[in-house]
DNA sequence: CTAGAATGTGAAGCAAGATTCCGATTCAGC
DNA sequence: GCTGAATCGGAATCTTGCTTCACATTCTAG
């Protein structure tokens, strides 16, 4: 069926869907660098971010950035999946574990707190979780199932108020995203949104 | 010291500084029409509106926006001043006057979420509200004192956690703001909230 | 009814950013 | 160290939406 092995291919190799040939050196670490850039950027100034700042700041000119990604907002879903992999990875290694659901759940507000206040970017992508965009939508599918498993040992154990739906618990988290990002002191208000959670505390 | 009454005086009306001169009967008309339409289309697009549109759904062209206003935001502006007027007037006709804090604690809060979800534009100042943009930050001084006033009954009668400052208040409706604005159930995430508001809740 | 000021128009001018283009440069295999 | 393909760079181009302007139209006082 293939060619025999002592003639090399005279085609580049052949491009398998995943990876349509080896990136040259350079260009792999300058497409590293625009993903570093990129978070701080994004992080700083979220969705308004300028692709010639994200460039500059990597050290490179626009033209090469888009070399890499076919518009900005390519290079913002790529910093996004980096970003929800991580939170991800947050819950499942500092929360789920946890036998306590009720301190397991605060943890992983507190978390999406203090992300949110420090990344404007990651902000950002919360609030429009609740949208329509798809490619927005898609961290909310991600990260939904690990956080309503807590809520669900929560109910189980009491301490969580049993009405409370995938929903409801993103629209909290957007709440949340509004008050850290206005550099807000989003404890407070999450001391109340938490107070609420509680089972029993209802009206 | 000023001529006598007999001699009409030759300079237009001495222009007092809350106005300047009377309008011309169809400029008066058409600033209005401008800011009825800039109040659907601002509700309908939020901050993103653009000045093109409103023009257009007051049957009249760009150059004549610009006539009455100076820009853009003088528009919002205009239009922010009258909502929050609005708003204002219903807190003080319909919940300040309850006897019981509570009820009318819930009754702004219930306003506050359905105006939000019907008014895109107002959705996005209340979230702006917690920036620095002193223009945005106008209505937060505006409406702060009635709701902390029922705040206070509240505490007063024990129905409502007593560790609760302004700017949580804020907070709250931000993220209200958050919720409402995506078309997401905004009565369920009040209904947490509002267990959260209420004493004895705390963790 | 008429003149002249006040208004209304919307095409043209601008500004800010995103994206493209093509010559200049750099890598990788020989 | 050579050569051609892969990359880079950043000025030029395009797009979008705000704002201005010179001229046409409409009011209002006389």
């Amino acid at each position: 069926m293939s060619s025999p092995a002592t003639t090399p291919d005279p085609l580049p190799p052949p491009s398998t869907p995943d990876c349509p040939r080896p990136l040259r050196a350079d260009a792999v670490r300058n497409r590293a660098c625009i993903l570093a850039a990129a978070r701080e950027v994004f992080a700083e100034r979220g969705t308004e971010a300028h692709a010639e700042e994200i460039a500059r700041r990597a050290g490179l000119g626009v033209g090469t950035l888009y070399r890499h990604f076919p518009d900005k907002e390519a290079v913002a879903r790529a910093v996004l999946e980096h970003k929800v992999e991580e939170v991800k990875a947050f819950i499942e290694a500092e929360c789920l574990p946890d036998p306590d659901p009720w301190a397991a759940l605060v943890r992983v507000f507190r978390n999406a707190g203090s992300e949110q206040a420090e990344d404007r970017g990651w902000a950002d992508a919360v609030s429009a979780a609740l949208g329509d965009d798809p490619a927005m939508c898609l961290h909310r599918e991600r990260l939904t199932p690990p956080v309503m498993e807590l809520v669900r040992r929560g109910q189980a154990a009491g301490v969580v108020r049993d009405d409370l739906r995938d929903e409801d618990l993103f629209g909290l988290f957007c709440g949340l995203s509004a008050v850290a990002r206005s550099g807000q002191d989003w404890e407070r208000y999450l001391a109340v949104v938490l107070a609420g959670l509680r089972a029993g505390g209802d009206r």
